[in-house]
DNA sequence: AATGAATGAGGTTTCATTCAT
DNA sequence: CATGAATGAAACCTCATTCAT
């Protein structure tokens, strides 16, 4: 990711490279989440960032680049917060966890976030090269959630199960997107009580007794 | 200009027009699966359709239009599958819905479905035309899974509750989506049991007894 | 121009005919007020005629000649008009002329004959067809013109004087076009007097005594 | 982006961009000539002007824009010309306009001033926008035209009375235009004497004696 | 390095005209 | 004869990308 060429790792040019390149990702974000990523014009974004229009090809081969960085970028936070859990103790975890659902229903449930994700899905749909990226991302998501629910499961756990229960966690929460757009007034009061219960359920979810541990 | 007032409502020239407007929305539902809204041309829907380019504007007013009816078209589909349990008899309809989970997954972990289905959801959150007709439709969906849960459940059910219960339960079928672009190669097998543990907590989840009924 | 091949010298058939012309005119003069000769498209002069727009090519070889009939036809008006007053009895002719300015000046003044005349005269200024027309409609309209200006000097008048008599009274008629456009509010009140003034002055000016009959 | 804020307030890059505009206007000049506001395309007018089609959307916003830009250009030239007039000491004006007059009716009954100020006229009996421009214009060339009347007349003279005058001396000069169109070989060594007469009559035409100064 | 003017292919849409029914 | 669906060229306009300054 980072090369070293010289003893300071990374250079005051590199810094100043990445810095510009934040700066255009930033500006990208408030276009897409307005218009799309069709509708943002580079013209859009160069003004959006306070830049001239040429300028942005120094740091991006295309609009490709930019939607790709973009995506990259989106999903290394979304990844970043889900970490912290992985340094809460053990007796807290739950707990934690589960007063974070109401963050996450928050940031679900709010328009531009949505927005922004939703395109991120749907271009995934068809670039293959963004879908790579988005994939590339959800194997290391995939593994804190792993640890995370072995840490709240008693032990006896089938692994194939361990995971599929966080799948069906992650389906809860990239639903409530969905949702949003479907039914924006949705009672988030009313809501709330039954995502902790479900929530509780998945991650404490014993093996069933009699099941084959393989198909 | 001439109306010739027959028996039957429907003239053979409103037949012919249905049918070339429903020509039009295949032809598009194809091009968007391969490029999205933006992507897809007018050039391309009309040669895809067989049509030259100008046709398609006897039979929609704009782009805008054909998209539009194109999401009507696609929740009016799915809103038809939701009504057929409703004539379930109660005896066989948890198992019924059990056993549609499986179908449901495979309808989501489609490339095809989902490409549509995300280009819809992303199109929403941006255009408020488009978000009118998905809400409109929810509302309508919601009705139907409200009562079937209504049904499902024991009887002494909060509704405010019964309809957080289906928002949840639809959230997980709408985040499969989601998660099949972020993870093709999920463990369905594993998958399977996971869900239809939740869904029937879901479905027969019963109100916690010292829970006011109103906040 | 009317060709004669039975005993009756316009049969039904192309009475008919020339009906179904004239309704097509008719609706052309309406849209073309409305949005000029290019704005006018076929579609809206089939709808306002209340015909198919396949019959309109039965009548007409294209929209050129439905734009020539229009202007040949608007033009005839005109010249019926003017003709009226070639059977005015010499004693009560200056003043019906002048009793008519304010008529002219009404007709000149209205909107609607303003955007019809403006776009035939900016069209004949282009279109050599157009142009021809209107100058072969023109020959007569100043024939009519001289021999009224003829009928209304004293007696010796040179032709040539005569004849610019009558075009600076066309100039001034033509004018209030152009006026009505740059100033719509114009005090009409305070105008027509003048015009009467002028327009007696251009009726009745001698031959100044010393002018060479040759330039 | 950068602003130099010198002395001179009026940047180089100002002063090109000025400078393109003038050049795509006159390109448009040229084709509208040809074929009018609506038979100029832009692919026509950027040929004409040697530049891009994309190019002439950065210095005007659509094809209204230059229209409108045209056209007020248009009058602008006009209005220097007639503000000439305004220096000619008084003794000297009435010949100076009367000499003007041969000008003009070169002006006039060239064809291609003719085809861009008919062009102009039809386009403001349609177009609002069009309108007012020409409106607003004619406001000051007429403030400039009453001011030459105030001067020529003895003084005793109603204001909206010499108001008056100077319309139908505009009348005059704009119907040059119509003729033209209508009677292009128009003989002009018989005409400029009339025309002289009429304007010495109008430019000096007293107040008639029994006129009640207000109706 | 930065700028932003220029390019031109390609987007949506319109419309005169034709022709099978 | 009449209809109006179909055609496809051409209109206006946008925008990713390049490159002289």
């Amino acid at each position: 990711m980072t090369c070293k060429p010289t003893d300071e790792p990374i250079s005051k040019t590199q810094q100043n490279r990445e810095l510009r390149r934040q700066q255009i990702l930033d500006a990208t974000v408030k276009c897409v989440r307005r218009s799309g990523f069709h509708g943002a014009s580079m013209a859009d974004i160069a003004h959006e960032a306070g830049l001239s229009v040429g300028v942005i090809y120094r740091y991006f081969a295309n609009k490709e680049a930019i939607i790709e960085a973009l995506v990259a970028n989106d999903l290394a936070q979304m990844r970043a917060k889900f970490a912290e859990w992985d340094m809460t103790p053990d007796e807290a975890l739950l707990e934690t966890i589960l007063e974070t659902i109401e963050l996450g229903l928050e940031h679900k449930f709010n328009a531009d976030n949505n927005a922004l994700a939703l395109e991120v899905l749907a271009e995934a749909a068809r670039n293959p090269n963004v879908a790579n990226i988005v994939q590339k991302a959800d194997v290391q998501e995939r593994e804190l959630g792993r640890s995370l629910c072995e840490r709240l499961s008693a032990c006896n756990c089938d692994n194939r199960r361990l995971t599929a229960r966080g799948e069906v966690i992650s389906m809860i929460f990239d639903g409530m997107m969905s949702r949003f757009i479907a039914n924006p007034d949705i009672d988030r009061a009313a809501l709330m009580p039954v995502l902790r219960e479900v929530m509780t359920f998945l991650f404490t979810l014993p093996d069933p007794e009699s099941t084959p541990k393989d198909a």
